[in-house]
DNA sequence: TTGCTCCTCACGTCACGTGAGGTGGC
DNA sequence: TTGCTCCTCACGTCACGTGAGGTGGC
């Protein structure tokens, strides 16, 4: 069990954004010691990860917490239960649209390198 | 002369966008009419486009602004202005720094390459 | 007991989105 | 004259940042 302090620099975010994504339901803390301290486990960590890496193909959270809260009913869910079925269809979406988000950010980001290459070589007149 | 919706349309920006990029000194019309309808030059169109390529690289507008105000004085400054060497460090410093993000950036979309064909494979069982 | 860590408000910020109500131009 | 385009407030939103004032835990 790890506080909040520990968690954040683990995944290097701020207490106030592990705190937001908290209030926002896209993790939340294991138990509270006495005082009130949040206490998390390891999957927070690798909540938080996934989360992270996703940023910068612009999911906002309400979108980001179906994608996490579906890839749990899948790896939770019995083989049998009907919900596994409807978890697998939503986060087999979310990676098609993040399939697409990816290609449209690298093509920005080699019109990106380019025009940087050019201000470059500007800048030496 | 163009009017703000055929430049919006043809950055593929809203006009609240252009209009706010107006109100943080990023670009200006050239005039306007009689009924206070804002009229814009080409040079304008040149920079949303430079803005919008330049926005997955995570700058903020003041930085922007300063970036273009560079580049722009870089192009109208005679030779022998001093303001010119001063515009060109400025530009040398944007173009250093977007390259290093440009690098992040590309990192940071290879990990999302991953995690999303990890995701698909998932949603597959 | 002393720091360091954490807590909850709650207001501020950045880059816009979204009407409300009104006027301009082919 | 009729639409379509534009105008200026001005409040709303998203994802946090940033104190203010107070308490917890080794």
């Amino acid at each position: 069990m790890h506080q909040i302090g520990e968690v954040a620099e683990r995944v290097d975010l701020s207490l106030r954004t592990v705190r937001y994504y908290e209030e926002m339901g896209l993790i939340a803390p294991e138990q509270r010691t006495d005082g009130g301290f949040r206490l998390f486990t390891e999957e927070t960590i690798d909540r938080l990860k996934l989360i992270k890496q996703m940023k910068p193909l612009g999911f906002n959270l309400a979108e980001m917490r179906e994608l996490i809260d579906a890839r749990e009913a899948l790896r939770t869910l019995e083989t049998d239960d009907p919900g596994r079925r409807r978890a697998a269809d939503v986060l087999a979406q979310y990676a098609e649209s993040a399939g697409v988000r990816c290609q449209e950010l690298n093509e920005q980001l080699a019109t990106a390198v380019k025009l940087v290459r050019q201000l470059s070589r500007e800048s030496r007149g």
